[in-house]
RNA sequence: GGCGAUGUAGCUCAGCUGGUUAGAGCAUGCGGCUCAUAUCCGCAGUGUCCGGGGUUCAAGUCCCUGCAUCGCCA
């Protein structure tokens, strides 16, 4: 069986980042799976290079923006491998090959009179790249990018999607698992009970150069995503290579949610309209929070994967991110629960496993697997657990349910601990008429490790390797072969090596992820990373550390009273975490009354001052406009007490 | 505004087509073991299953309604 997999080519304006990295995980995690369940298997991601944004970030480096793609796209290619992410293709939309294949297509389409031109008066908007609608529009600015858009009129190239838009409501009714999760099938087929309309798919040069040039019309390039879509054709060397005869039958991408509308409405109809059959499936993922907030450049909080590595490793890394996110829906990373997650699962659960394990096979058997006797109740249900995991573990692997997956291993890993205490080896091993069935047991032990060890390849690479080849594994990894109960060969020697993950310490004070600020203490043996510049010192600008010196935190607000003879200033009561007083000024424009519950930000360090006979500790934060005052609030539910940086 | 999703233990969540005392992990407390990375095992919990109404012999699970949060569309 063959399978190819996709991710999006990513677009080179950011650096990569965590999102970059999961999707990119999934796919890596996936393919491996497949590998190892007898599948010749195709992986390809790569990067996006046209458009205005990156013609826009070149020109403010001063480069051009092949040189700007180049570097940016350099920074995608050397990421992977330090995730142990290995794809088979690394597709770039400036390659040669990518170039001619587009245009091709574009003959094809326009040949066929899916392609027409017209003419259109709209909105623009220069940071989306395209028209907007005067609906979406929030007081006449984009609501994205918060300018107003400008209003052009354009002669521009559509394409015929709408012709398209009946096959492919019935391609998705009829097959249910197109567009998985369900919820995403669903928000598709929502958006399709409404007219499609044609696609824009070029621009005119007067506006854009940086695209490819239409074939038919060398006044217009063609619009990013109409050329992005086809990589994963140009990819497997559409239309006359034998890999994409092999491969395009049996395409499954993977994104993010937010390039739905491109992956299932765009390009099934684009594939329609050339004659292909559509991809396979589309497996859609949420976002990654950072401490529960959105990742975004101008908070600063951008993760990127390198950091991770650096203080975590790569298959912790991974391991963490297949664990937490339940595919489709968002999910928060934070050091906190990364950590927590890395000792209590990694370190404790399966690491000391397997640890102990083959310490005792040292101490009590040579470091060779012992034989096995007769198989006693206990040791069967465990060796049933154990198989059972495999048929589980597929099963989810194969719905890209990775936290279930991950699940089920870690039930066996803890059976396998009850096993050990429940059965005692230590104890067997005083009595030398007991040797049998110590040894029964080890080898029960052994055999479940190696059955734990096949399911991590795909999760772990690294780890899995390094278990393998303690456990005096030499063959390669193949889950249809080597799921069966008694694969571990008696006499084989194993050893202990260090351990796998060791535990890692808890930070006192768990500060907020900040920019080029690792919140934790690094893994022990890392380099020291880079010096931090000093940063410039400008006239009416503070250093970081300054305004570190202020300790703003959440604090909710549990009570209220007026204070008499002032018209201005309220008591409030607020947990932050511990209950404190402060007076703040707001009475003109809050009443006592509306204010508990509400979590405002407060300074926590301020040196208490009495007003109006009343000591405040501390002070609230509000906006002020004229006069109007609006108190500060966070964003979402956060316990009072959470620092503020 | 329209459509949809979600709301379960302190936290993160699981609970399929309605059926015995509502579960897991983390965190907390107590006890046990010593092979092991101060790891592991056992025990103990606490829940107005968002509020209100309804269907049913029986509802966290179905229906209606309200509230809150989120998503898509406009």
């Amino acid at each position: 069986m063959s399978y190819y997999i996709t991710t999006p080519i990513f677009y080179v304006n950011a650096q990569p980042h965590l999102g970059h990295a999961y999707t990119s995980i999934i796919a890596d995690t996936i393919s491996r799976y497949k590998r190892i369940t007898g599948n010749t298997v195709r992986f390809q991601t790569g990067t996006d290079e046209h458009g205005d944004k990156i013609a826009e970030a070149a020109g403010q480096s001063g480069v051009s923006p092949k040189e700007y793609a180049d570097r940016i796209s350099a920074m995608f290619r050397e990421t992977w491998p330090t995730l142990d992410i290995a794809p088979d293709h690394f597709i770039r939309t400036t390659d040669q090959e990518h170039i001619r294949t587009v245009q091709s297509i574009l003959t094809k389409v326009h040949d066929q009179g899916d392609i027409y031109f017209s003419e259109y008066t709209g909105l623009y908007c220069k940071g989306c790249e395209r028209f907007l609608t005067a609906k979406e529009l929030v007081d006449g600015n984009c609501p994205d990018h918060l300018k107003p858009p400008a209003e052009i009129a354009e002669q521009n190239y559509f394409f015929r999607m709408s012709r398209y838009q009946d096959w492919l409501i019935d391609h998705i009714k009829t097959n249910p698992d197109f567009i998985q999760p369900e919820r995403y099938r669903n928000e598709v087929l929502s958006f399709l009970k409404e007219p499609l309309e044609d696609l824009c798919i070029s621009r005119p040069t007067s506006r854009l150069t940086w695209g490819i040039p239409l074939p038919f019309d060398d006044k217009f390039v063609t619009y990013v995503w109409f050329d992005a879509l086809i990589n994963y054709l140009t990819g497997l060397g559409y239309p006359d290579q034998p890999d994409f005869d092999e491969y395009w039958p049996v395409a499954e991408h993977v994104i993010a949610k937010d390039i739905l509308k491109p992956h299932a409405i765009y390009w099934p109809t684009m594939l329609k309209s050339l004659g292909l059959p559509p991809f396979r499936r589309l497996h859609v993922h949420g976002y990654w929070n950072i401490d529960g907030i959105k990742m975004s450049k101008s908070i600063g909080n951008v993760v990127g994967p390198a950091q991770l590595v650096e203080q975590y490793g790569v298959d912790a890394t991974r391991y963490f991110l297949l664990r937490e996110m339940t595919f489709g829906l968002d999910s928060s990373f934070s050091d906190e629960v990364m950590i927590t997650r890395q000792n209590a699962d990694l370190s404790n659960d399966l690491g000391n496993l397997f640890s102990r394990s083959l310490t005792m096979v040292a101490n009590f058997c040579e470091g060779r697997v012992p034989q096995t006797g007769p198989l006693t109740e206990e040791d069967q249900a465990l060796a049933d657990a154990a198989t059972t995991m495999i048929t589980s573990f597929s099963a989810h692997m194969e719905a890209f349910e990775f936290n279930r997956a991950l699940q089920a291993i870690w039930q066996v890993i803890s059976l396998a601990n009850k096993y050990i205490v429940t059965n005692a080896p230590w104890e067997l091993a005083k009595d030398p008429a007991l040797r049998p069935r110590l040894e029964t047991v080890l080898y029960t032990l052994l055999e479940t490790l190696r059955l734990i060890t096949l399911c991590l390849h795909p999760i772990m690479p690294g780890t899995a390797a390094r278990m393998s080849s303690s456990l005096g594994i030499i063959t390669p990894p193949d889950l249809l072969s080597q799921s069966n109960w008694g694969g571990t060969i008696p006499a084989t020697a194993v050893n202990t090596g260090p351990a796998l993950f060791p535990r890692l310490k808890k930070q006192a004070t768990a500060e907020p992820r900040q920019e080029g600020t690792p919140a934790t203490k690094k893994a022990p043996g890392k380099k020291d990373s880079k010096p931090t510049s000093p940063p410039p010192s400008s006239e009416g600008l503070i250093t970081f550390d300054q305004f570190r010196q202020t300790e703003l935190r959440v604090a909710e607000i549990i009570g209220a009273e007026r204070i008499a003879k002032s018209d201005r200033l309220l008591k409030l009561t607020v947990k932050a975490p511990e209950e404190r007083i402060i007076v703040a000024g707001i009475a003109e424009h809050y009443a006592p009354e509306e204010l508990p519950g509400r979590k405002v930000i407060i300074v926590a360090n301020l040196k208490p001052t009495k007003l109006m006979g009343v000591e405040s500790h501390g002070m609230v934060l509000a906006a002020k406009e004229g006069d109007r005052l609006v108190l500060s609030a966070v964003a979402a539910d956060i316990a009072p007490g959470s620092r503020v940086a």
